[in-house]
DNA sequence: CAGTATCCTGTCCGATACTG
DNA sequence: CAGTATCGGACAGGATACTG
């Protein structure tokens, strides 16, 4: 994207999509997560150009996401490593994850979610952690809060309110993929 | 991104960002699952130029996240609806959305997902439905499925399970914001 | 209202070459 | 090993104009 007008949209989604909207940070953040840290093993990995590397990292450690740490300093060395903000963004990635093994994955997935403790493939599920309540289109969904101004809950009033699911439910007919 | 080697990448994120990856798409996604499905209203609620919105509805519909239906035969008229596989991305836009709004919002959150019968704000959590355990980072851990090849074994054995999480914990130098 | 067609620009990204 | 510098191509996406 090359606007900044998103920049300005008050949508949590939008704004994220700033700081992780392009592919490579994506897929970088999800080799820092798995424990690489290293410029080379990044590049090793994931067959992307140094050039590129170099500034997809520098913008995620600009957002805060990665942070910069000289681990040797004869010649000066740095490696990346995951910061909390980061560390949070892991459900984001596994859920992704999920989806994408549930619908992308030709027979049985390749790369799983494990309980190390028990060896058992993890299924995910999303929950209210106020209610442990599985999250739920009809029962959960997005509203406008106190600090929305009024572009937004305008926006809900005329057109999401009523429908916040659509009226006659999910076509299925594109589903045979 | 215009190549396609990504394509041969066997990870389910690599793959999912093959057909969600674009701005724009997660964004018109979020307006479907909130209940948008007119190609005005879109583009109203995005300011997304009309060309642009035409060829990423074209896409999600051929990625079978949406799917057009005639709603108007007089003068033949189409909408957007979600289908299942769209649905059962709401968690990473869910789980997205959280991200955002912590690390995002400035002051209060915006736009917050309630839960209808309580009309309280949901945490989410993501756990494993098999042991309704909260997925962490320690206990649950990316692995190589028998399915996968030689080659992502071998990542997995040189690199990360023996650091599946960064030795040192996450840094949190750059958490200040 | 729901698009299509055309033009144009920004920039993401790869390839290549070079540095401490 | 960990980058930086430069070049060029592909394409996303905006602006505008036009159609049934």
């Amino acid at each position: 994207m090359k606007n900044k007008s998103l920049v300005n949209m008050p949508c949590p989604v939008a704004r994220s999509l700033e700081h992780v909207g392009e592919w490579w940070n994506i897929l970088i953040l999800r080799e820092a997560l798995l424990g690489v840290s290293r410029f080379d093993d990044f590049q090793n990995h994931l067959g992307i150009a140094t050039s590129t590397l170099a500034k997809r990292l520098n913008a995620l450690v600009e957002s805060g996401l990665l942070a910069r740490r000289q681990y040797c300093e004869k010649p000066p060395r740095d490696e990346y490593v995951i910061t909390k903000k980061g560390l949070d963004f892991r459900p984001v990635l596994l859920t992704l994850m999920q989806w994408g093994n549930t619908y992308y994955a030709d027979g049985e997935p390749m790369i799983q979610l494990v309980d190390t403790e028990t060896n058992q493939a993890v299924d995910l599920m999303l929950v209210d952690r106020n209610t442990q309540v599985e999250i739920d289109p009809q029962r959960h969904q997005s509203q406008p809060r106190p600090a929305a101004d009024d572009m937004i809950k305008a926006r809900f009033e005329a057109s999401s309110a009523a429908v916040a699911m659509p009226q006659q439910g999910p076509v299925d007919q594109y589903l045979k993929t």
